[in-house]
DNA sequence: CGTAAAGAAGACCAAAGCAGTCCGGTTTTC
DNA sequence: GAAAACCGGACTGCTTTGGTCTTCTTTACG
């Protein structure tokens, strides 16, 4: 499994669909509408969004929703952080103590390293390439050209979003 | 958070003390007492590993389990597999249907993407690299040499695991 | 200045998944 | 035949999650 909430799946779908017009400010229940996602759900999902930092909002009539950031600098990490808190594949791999095993434990050490490399990858993609892939000729899933993308892994540096990304070449 | 289950963590690190000695059966009750894992939840586990195929057991007196595979053939993704099912990140990522939005929706390539690199990571880090890092002199988990581990990323190829490995360099 | 359109904050509940334990049965060794 | 193991479940309490509802505040516009 080693699934994220469906909440989480949801708030990428809503950010994806206001990274295509980043400018205009989205009402919470326009964006149900575009997303087939319940308004209740997309109210609550935004609050949680803005508390996060990731979107703005615009009280009163008119008002609305905005991406904080560009497109380009809002990663899938950023959204799962906002939501979920920080990304831990095991407690072990983040916060030390609290457990039995802790000195010694053998899956510990390698726990950090696979925690570094997934996210690494949640940070290689962006809202922006979710806009464009939205924008892109659609194609059968099978063959979504998403394809070769090396990820440079780097333990060391935890925020390496800017410099490392992820090159989506399509055909 | 993007967690894993308690159990699966348990099971990993039961695995990797079994990784130290593969020839060798291990009772239940024994690797509890070795692992500090409560000593039903061993028996639990190693039940669901065995039906996952990743320990081989000996019923009776002096009975126990056993690594099917050579710790180096087996990964964390297989435990992972064995106790959660597959892996998923979202449901869409995986199995088609079943999504209203589906068509159209901008977040399922790049999920897909990210699943696969996901599974990438988890494909590089086997049984055998655990039990290495157990006997490898003790440091403060801060300077836990795992570094600079480039990960060949190609979704194409669902199960590169022997190929593409993890270059676990230690000074 | 009043009304309507929006977000803010939080309480609340139902359902599902997870962790953990326990039991009775079977197989093997000594 | 008795003890040491595994086998196959059932079962339960708990936490998390998803989802809804209500009430309040803020702002625009006629």
């Amino acid at each position: 499994m080693l699934k994220l909430g469906k909440l989480t799946d949801y708030a990428t779908v809503l950010l994806a669909a206001m990274a295509a017009e980043p400018e205009r400010l989205h009402a919470a229940l326009e964006l149900s509408g575009r997303t087939s996602v319940a308004a209740p759900t997309v109210a609550k999902l935004l609050k949680q969004l803005q508390k996060g930092g990731l979107v703005q909002s615009a009280r009163g009539a008119h008002g609305g929703y905005r991406l904080a950031r560009a497109p380009g600098l809002v990663t899938v990490a950023d959204v799962i952080r906002a939501l979920e808190g920080p990304i831990a594949v095991t407690d072990c791999a983040v916060h030390d103590g609290g457990c039995a095993i802790e000195v010694g434990c053998a899956a510990r050490a390698p726990f950090r390293l696979i925690n570094a490399a997934v996210t690494q990858a949640l940070e290689a993609v962006t809202l922006a390439d979710m806009a464009a892939s939205l924008s892109a000729t659609p194609r059968r899933p099978a063959e979504v050209p998403l394809t070769e993308v090396p990820i440079l892994f780097h333990p060391a540096n935890s925020r390496p979003t800017s410099q490392v990304r992820a090159h989506v070449r399509r055909r």
